[in-house]
DNA sequence: CTCCATGTTTAGAA
DNA sequence: CTTCTAAACATGGA
């Protein structure tokens, strides 16, 4: 489910159950461990609190009180889920605390966890971009120098962070571009207006706590999916492969 | 059984 | 060098 609105969701559940709370034991099993993490994951945790968290794009970090941090990634099925006796189905990370234990499910197991004791170089070693509710003008514009298709380089990590397949259609859809127009083709007018689709689309799924159906009426992401019709037209979603990602689209109102 | 999936990384082809 | 496609990862759900 994650893409950046469903990971800041996650963060902020897991600091409002999790917060200060001593992981009593953990235990880590079916889930990528990176290769940077350091030490045994499960000795890290036994005996931590959680004292803070941040969030980079589709990235979450919780910071131990021992100044390590705890890096997730949920790839294309994670989420988190308090439990209090038996573990849920798929939970590859188990949080045993005081009350209310933590568990993070990978349906999928696509995905990865690790130990990190810096969190900005991680994130500079990765080159991952500003976060896309931080990306400021001068940036957002300047990435749309090349010939590669505007999808493309609305999710790339490298240029902005926690844009996925959904939300990157949402944008265009709202701009009324379609994702195979080379990104130089796109006006500085268009450019301002993916800018501000981003926020808004991003704003309001956290605003609906991303249940789609409780989003405003004129947002693709309401009725995304077969079956589902243009809000604007009425007329049915185009879908095409485009970036390697299905994509959908109104072929009448985005050009 | 077949196909698809809100992600990331990598190899190989234009 | 840039860009794109396919594949791999792993597995549930339609």
């Amino acid at each position: 489910m994650p893409e950046l609105p469903e990971v800041e969701t996650f963060r902020r559940r897991i600091m409002g159950g999790a917060e200060g709370k001593v992981i009593e034991d953990a235990r880590v099993d079916g889930i990528r461990l990176l290769p940077e993490s350091r030490g045994d994951p499960e000795a890290s945790l036994r005996g931590r609190r959680i004292v803070g968290s941040r969030r980079n794009g589709k990235s979450l970090f919780l910071e131990l009180d021992d100044g390590n941090w705890l890096f997730l990634h949920f790839g294309m099925s994670g989420y988190p889920l308090f439990f209090q006796e038996d573990a849920p189905r798929f939970a590859r990370l188990l949080l045993t605390m005081d009350e209310g234990n933590l568990a993070i499910c990978w349906p999928r197991r696509l995905g990865a966890m690790a130990i990190l004791d810096d969190v900005d170089s991680f994130l500079a070693a990765k080159g991952r971009g500003p976060d896309a509710l931080d990306v400021g003008w001068e940036h957002f514009r300047r990435g749309f120098k090349g010939r590669r298709t505007v999808k493309s380089l609305l999710l790339d990590q490298s240029f902005i962070s926690g844009v996925g397949n959904l939300y990157a259609d949402e944008m265009l859809y709202q701009t009324g571009v379609l994702p195979t127009r080379p990104a130089e083709d796109v006006s500085e007018e268009e450019i301002r207006h993916l800018h501000s689709s981003m926020i808004r689309a991003l704003e309001e799924s956290l605003a609906a706590d991303t249940e789609f159906p409780r989003l405003p009426a004129d947002m693709m992401l309401r009725v995304r999916g077969k079956g589902g019709a243009c809000p604007r037209c009425s007329g049915p979603w185009s879908i095409a492969k485009v970036a390697g990602r299905t994509s959908y689209f109104c072929a009448s109102c985005q050009c």
